[in-house]
RNA sequence: GCGGCAUUGGCGGAAUUGGUAGACGCGCCAGACUUAGGAUCUGGUUCGCAAGAGUGUAGGUUCGAGUCCUAUAUGCCGCACCA
């Protein structure tokens, strides 16, 4: 009987999903596990080899927590709002749910194929209407929000304003505008003017994960700054929690750091300095309040609201000139010129204990976003400030003993210090510690934390988004009553910007609120009076990832985002398994947006995923024919990637991209190539043993003739022609196989390349392993038998248990090619092999347990238990022979020199009666284990 | 610059608590079967003729180190004028 996997596999898809079997509810007495896979963005490209790997090492561990007895919640939902379809829709105008519609289902074809345990009736999608609706009540939440500082959570912002109302006078005398104004400084989602990243080419604003190194990460486009009115989550707000939080959940070290650098909490201390000839002084933040006795200058960011009081009438066109240079610079730009910059404000700070005046200066290698956008400048122990100083030609006063300041700055933070006054002689960390007591205690500064982590800005000037429940009266926001939820997509006639620079929604006719009539009415009706317009900006990509998480809980519950009963019983993700391309990303907004409904009593979970991993990269393996160019080419000539190197071809041939479908092994099929392209229709080639067709015109397939292509590891895409695509795989080798080559490939957290070389080997055991399910024999098991299985069972719950399925499936190897060995065909043994193989390849551990003489499905089945006495040496059948070796198991204790255990092996007397006559050559030891002996 | 991760045969990679390094697969070699093979099956395969050597390099701890410590090199990733 074959092993006929496209049957087996069509077979078992049906009857998993005629039965439900994959259903799942939430009233279970089962213990509840939630195993998730970060939600795709479903492009139009489709689905490559790479994309699975997570889902699959998630499948099996969520199969392997069913098999355990686990209520196991496993979805899988898309990520549906998204900058591609939109881009698509303004060159096409096609619109974006459309191309987004045919995307997921072609996407859920993939998907289904593979075989994952998916129950599809909780699947969501971000751009779907019963789903934005909590993307926009938890918007609503946020702006009906303040963070409450001394209680260190959120709360209704009635709570807000009854303090108010009782402490503040002036409160009550303010207009509604003023009061509206006041309470937006307090809001969790709130408007504000803010810095922004412009990217001119996508036409929208992006937030500070969304750019690297002054580029889009979609895209690529150059990104400016731009002051905007803005939409922004007071995610800054939880900086501390976000850090401390860290520390409760499962994740590597790794991602850990890049958050906790994300966060970028730095301790130190704000100081004032007063200004020659004015009353009020600045603030600056510093971390080394030590160094106060080296401070020679003041650096203001040009952005810095200080700037303009400090501007003295002889500088203010020098000091206008340079701002006015600074607003016209992209961050690309300054980022890529680093020279030192800057102009005098002609204005003088006031040293709080010396008394010394100090000149003032703006300059861009200050922020105007951190701390408070001002600095004391200490060139001899800071970088940046002694190289301002020495290009200002400003003194350099060293603080510490022995530092050499005459070429560079001194930065680290260890010495005595000098020239300091009442610090003299302290150690740094002692002498930071003194100022900080000293100067709260003459009032001229206090401890401060500060923390790396903006605000993160919410608005996108985009169509194919969720769109805010605002809408405009006075030009204050206010929100659309929940029981109004969702606010509709409008329809548009175009996706772009509108001619005045409108964001896509500023098209749409029907887009006013009626606050009377509280619907959405068109917006030629808008009088400002009972009509108002509503909100052009849509929400950002995040938005909707934030907490799709809890929705999957409860994906039908049209009254809350998710039930009390249902959040309780689920409580938060066990395993979440997903790409290291969000840490900075999705995983600080979800955890920021999970904490919010916290504080809010929303969910009963502080941290929304318990357990995280991180999925390698699969990049691509391109394969390359080589082209010759030299003397007397004629462009059709490809040369052996073996014969690149030698005389008459080294150094004149060109690597070409061939698509790797048609390569195997790195032998590429000469046929298809000719075939592939019209370019390559007359290609000749130069084989692998010399031979070539050129004198020796040669049609067909060569059977004794290779043509070998070069490789190399890229990045999976089209144009590089090495996209595998998991349908040509499941087509060709089954769903089961590309599961278990998926994870033979390497471990999971790792980055490798995709290469279908090795792929028979996997697919061959499958084949092996299938055979012996010919016709499964009653009867006991051996002991051997049994120790095979034990250690199977022993070793597959230890690799899941620990995430490395990598190395299950050469446990499975060798299980199987161990039971062959002793021709084994009881039930008992392989019906246990099947369970144990059914997370990792479902479809034929079905077809396997079938075979056994089961009627139900092995996804039902428990797991095995292993029973370690089955793995006990036995030492009856000691000593053995195995490679030249002689193995004897011996009981000596642990930390014995090597030299004494060889002693006492010899002096053994069963060891003794064996060696008699042969000379020994060498004696390895493993105390208290075994003793090899070559003789 | 700061932080994190990695480095083992021709290749991908095993080695779980410090205990026989190179499991398993690919590739390669030999054989079997076959009209044929880029199919299938069986056996071999770290290097070296050998003694021996051997986990990027140099030290250290230990009876014993791929594994622990110190230094160093290379590569990858994240952050980066963050005061």
């Amino acid at each position: 009987m074959d092993y006929n996997f496209q049957a087996i596999e069509k077979k078992w898809q049906q009857e998993w999903d005629n039965s439900k079997a994959y259903e799942v509810k939430n009233n279970s007495d089962k213990e509840p596990y939630y195993v998730l896979d970060m939600f795709p963005y479903p492009s139009g490209a489709g689905l490559h080899v790479g994309h699975p790997l997570g889902y699959i090492a998630s499948d099996i561990a969520a199969r392997y927590k069913r098999l355990q007895g686990y209520n196991v919640l496993h979805p899988m939902g898309f990520d549906a709002y998204g900058l591609p379809a939109e881009q698509y829709a303004i060159q096409t105008g096609q619109h974006p749910e459309i191309t987004t519609e045919k995307n997921i289902k072609r996407y859920v074809e993939q998907l289904r194929k593979i075989g994952f345990c998916y129950d599809w009736n909780r699947s969501v999608r971000t751009c779907d209407p019963s789903f934005y609706r909590w993307t926009q009540w938890a918007f609503e939440q946020m702006f009906n929000s303040y963070y409450d500082a001394d209680k260190q959570q959120a709360r209704p912002i009635s709570e807000l304003i009854a303090r108010l109302e009782e402490e503040d006078a002036n409160w009550q005398k303010m207009s509604e505008k003023e009061q509206q104004e006041t309470l937006m400084q307090y809001r969790i989602a709130y408007l504000a003017d803010t810095k922004v990243n412009w990217c001119p080419k996508l036409g929208t604003v992006l937030a500070n994960d969304e750019v690297s190194e002054g580029l889009s990460v979609r895209g690529g486009y150059p990104v400016e700054q731009r002051v905007m009115r803005q939409w922004c989550l007071r995610v800054s707000a939880y900086a501390q929690r976000l850090l401390e939080g860290l520390d409760k959940i499962d994740w590597t070290d790794s991602l850990k750091d890049t958050q906790r650098n994300w966060i970028g909490r730095s301790e130190g201390a704000e100081m004032l300095f007063a200004i020659k000839g004015q009353d009020e002084p600045f603030t600056i933040f510093t971390t080394r309040a030590d160094t106060l006795f080296g401070v020679t200058f003041m650096v203001l960011a040009p952005e810095s609201e200080y700037v303009q009081r400090v501007i003295s009438d002889e500088q203010r066109a020098e000091v206008e000139a340079y701002l006015d240079r600074c607003r016209h610079r992209t961050e690309r730009e300054r980022i890529a010129d680093r020279q030192v910059t800057g102009v005098f404000t002609g204005s003088y700070a006031i040293h709080p204990i010396t008394g010394k005046e100090i000149p003032i200066y703006v300059s861009d290698y200050v922020l105007a976003g951190y701390g408070t956008g001002a600095i004391m400048a200490v060139p001899a122990h800071d970088s940046r400030d002694y190289a301002f100083a020495r290009h200002f030609n400003l003194p350099v006063i060293p603080l510490i003993e022995g530092a050499d300041v005459s070429e560079q700055s001194f930065d680290a933070k260890e010495g005595k210090m000098i020239n300091s006054d009442f610090l003299n002689g302290l150690e740094v960390k002692d002498a930071i510690a003194k100022m900080k007591a000293y100067i709260t205690d003459k009032g001229i500064g206090r401890v401060k934390v500060n923390y790396r982590l903006r605000d993160a800005i919410f608005s996108r000037q985009r169509y194919w988004g969720e769109p805010f429940p605002v809408y405009y009266k006075d030009d204050m926001p206010y929100l659309i009553p929940e029981d109004c939820l969702p606010l509709r997509l409008p329809e548009v006639k175009e996706f772009k910007p509108t001619e005045d620079g409108q964001p896509p929604l500023g098209h749409a006719q029907k887009w006013a609120w009626d606050e009377k009539k509280k619907e959405v009415v068109d917006k030629s009706l808008i009088d400002n009076k009972n009509v108002f317009p509503i909100e052009l900006c849509t929400m950002p990509g995040f938005a909707g990832s934030s907490a799709y998480y809890l929705r999957y809980m409860d994906n039908l519950n049209d009254k809350a985002l998710v039930s009390r009963e249902a959040n309780n019983y689920w409580r938060q993700v066990n395993l979440y398994i997903g790409g290291t391309e969000h840490a900075t990303g999705h995983l600080i907004y979800s955890r920021f947006w999970n904490k919010f409904l916290y504080d809010l009593g929303y969910v009963c979970e502080d941290e929304p995923f318990k357990k995280l991993i991180n999925q390698g990269m699969i990049q691509g393996r391109s394969n390359f024919v080589y082209r010759y160019i030299g003397e007397g080419a004629t462009g059709n000539l490809y040369i052996s990637y073996n014969l690149i190197d030698t005389p008459p071809y080294k150094g004149h041939v060109q690597p070409i991209h061939v698509d790797v479908n048609i390569v195997k092994n790195d032998i590429l099929d000469v046929v298809a190539f000719r075939q592939w392209m019209p370019d390559y229709k007359d290609a000749q080639f130069v084989y692998s043993d010399g031979t070539n067709d050129v004198d020796n015109p040669y049609i067909g397939t060569p059977t004794d003739k290779q043509y070998i292509c070069g490789w190399a590891v890229e990045k999976m895409s089209k144009s590089m022609y090495n996209v595998v695509n998991p349908d040509d795989i499941v087509e060709r080798y089954g769903a089961d196989t590309l599961r278990m080559y998926e994870m033979f490939l390497g471990p999971l957290e790792m980055s490798k390349p995709w290469d279908t070389n090795g792929i028979d080997g996997v697919h061959r055991f499958l084949r092996k392993l299938w055979n012996m399910y010919e016709s499964p024999s009653d009867g006991e098991p051996t002991r051997d038998e049994l120790r095979s299985l034990h250690k199977l069972i022993k070793k597959i719950t230890w690799d899941i248990e620990h995430y490395s399925f990598n190395t299950s499936i050469p446990a499975f190897m060798i299980a199987q090619s161990e039971l062959a060995a002793l021709k084994c065909t009881k039930r008992a043994v392989l019906e246990q092999v099947a369970v144990l193989l059914a997370p990792y390849a479902p479809h034929i551990a079905e077809e396997m347990w079938h075979q056994c003489g089961h009627t139900d499905f092995v996804i039902d089945a428990s797991w095995p238990v292993c029973d370690e006495s089955y793995l006990v040496e036995d030492t009856q059948k000691y000593p053995v022979q195995f490679n030249g070796k002689v193995r004897f198991t011996f009981e000596c204790p642990k930390n014995t020199p090597k030299d004494e255990v060889e002693k006492m092996v010899l002096a053994h007397e069963d060891t003794a009666k064996y060696l008699a006559g042969s000379t020994v050559k060498k004696i390895i030891v493993v105390p208290g284990r075994i003793v090899n002996i070559v003789i």
